[in-house]
DNA sequence: AAACATTATCGTAATATTGCAATATTAAAA
DNA sequence: TTTTAATATTGCAATATTACGATAATGTTT
């Protein structure tokens, strides 16, 4: 059907999916190592280096925005879109206790 | 058009983006959930405790493969699925490096 | 205020994903 | 070898995502 059936799992799981999702793309991908590597982080500036068109960077901003990868301040006539550490922090110890869990146990079996 | 513009982006970013895309939906993440928790890991077993149909499960399972997230082994009549450690690493260094990048930068200026 | 620059939203077309029933495949068991 | 059990694949319908031109909205500058 193309619907996830969410309802049928937890509001945690479904969280966990949905940052995932937000850095399922190249694009957002390509974004966050622009903002990692930039001085600045001004939204022109990414949409000059990415080949793809401002409406579409527009949207891939927002879903980063809307799953907490980045955060965003309006910075005179621009806007300034940069990255929440926090959410990286969480990603990290989320990564973190799956392979701490994956040594302690025998999860690897096969 | 729903065809994401892969060949503009270089292979590390679309790889890391379909890694990221692997494990972005709810029923993935509690594949890999049920994995960590479980003593066995028949594929049989995660088709009991997941609310969707053999069919769909099994796409899940093959996405999960396809990205290197988990392996599996036959296992007499059926089969072994497990969590790929080496992947999991991969992953904890790529997040690890992201946060030590903004915190040596000042990628966090919003 | 008018013109300009920057970013967001809308509308739309094309493709992708999700989910499942039905069926195929594979291997064990009888 | 027939039957049974377990998993994969196919075909399809419904929804989601991606991309972009056109346009709207917002703020700046003149």
């Amino acid at each position: 059907m193309g619907i996830t059936k969410s309802a049928s799992f937890s509001n945690e799981q479904n969280e966990t999916a949905l940052l995932f999702k937000a850095l399922g793309h190249p694009a957002r991908i390509a974004i966050i190592e622009y903002l990692l590597q930039a001085k600045s982080c001004i939204c022109g500036d990414i949409v000059d280096q990415l080949p793809l068109a401002q409406a579409t960077i527009s949207q891939h901003l927002k879903e980063l925005k809307n799953a907490g990868i980045i955060k965003g301040s309006i910075e005179g006539n621009s806007i300034c879109y940069c990255l929440d550490l926090t959410t990286f922090d969480k990603l990290s110890e989320l990564i973190t206790d799956i392979t701490d869990q994956i040594r302690t146990t025998n999860s690897t079996c096969c």
